[in-house]
DNA sequence: CTGGGTGCAAAGTATTTGCATGAAC
DNA sequence: GTTCATGCAAATACTTTGCACCCAG
């Protein structure tokens, strides 16, 4: 019951060992999407009584270079992180802080980046801020 | 010969004394569009050879606050700061970690995210990543 | 069994604060 | 003259490291 959703085979994929730690890291970056490291270190204490926070940042950061998750940089905000998944972008919703997920096609920035200079583009990162539609 | 380009009534207008620890920064700011604190104050130390960090990050929070700066985060490296001007994104190579202005209109993606959610976008944090023009 | 993970304590880095002095306006 | 900035030292916050012990595979 430590694991919800057996992230076991998905850590090994990225020759991470399964340990209960990371399971429970796991499960809360599927659960809540996107968290930063207080917030992640005080929701893993409710089931790690004596979990480290040495713990949170070496496996955080294992898990970034293994490319098991991702840091997003947040303006005005700290970092959060979130399980690898498909190209996507991040609203941020400046009252409530509320950070969602908006998957949106974005070739025509391509397109008009190519056309303007020379930079050979990899990799993108997009942050809308302004206000969700509960906080309207 | 402090100040090159007289950031003078620039800093006043923004409820900033002009003071030369000040002028100097936006000098830097100016000269290399966009400058990291450990960098900025390397800089600083050349022409104030007893400045203190402390000097550094309080003028820097406060010329953020009074919007006369903009923080830039950047992925995998150190939030670097600019003079606050015209709506720009930027390119950073991931090789030499330089980073180049790119001035376009990004109505389409605007246009898109309404289209999907009901989020009220108010700013736009785009950071393209990749290989620049000298280092392909 | 073996390699690697964990928790703890300590070290290392980054950033902020308080205060006496000094400069901007 | 008054308000606010500066530099220093200290405090706080953030992140990494070393090591003895323990667990996953």
């Amino acid at each position: 019951m430590l694991s919800m959703n057996n992230f076991t085979d998905e850590l090994r994929q990225h020759n991470l060992k399964a340990t209960p730690q990371r399971l429970a890291i796991s499960d809360a970056l599927y659960k809540y999407g996107h968290i930063n490291i207080d917030d992640l270190y005080l929701l893993m204490l409710k089931n790690f009584h004596s979990i480290s926070l040495a713990t949170i940042y070496k496996n955080i950061n294992l898990m970034i270079e293994n490319s098991f998750i991702q840091e997003v940089k947040v303006p005005k905000e700290k970092s959060v992180y979130e399980l690898t998944k498909d190209i996507h972008y991040h609203l941020l919703c400046s009252t409530c802080k509320e950070i969602e997920d908006i998957f949106i096609d974005i070739q025509t920035i391509h397109t008009q980046v190519k056309t303007k200079s020379n930079f050979e583009i990899s990799k993108t990162d997009l942050v809308l801020s302004g206000t969700c539609k509960n906080c309207q």
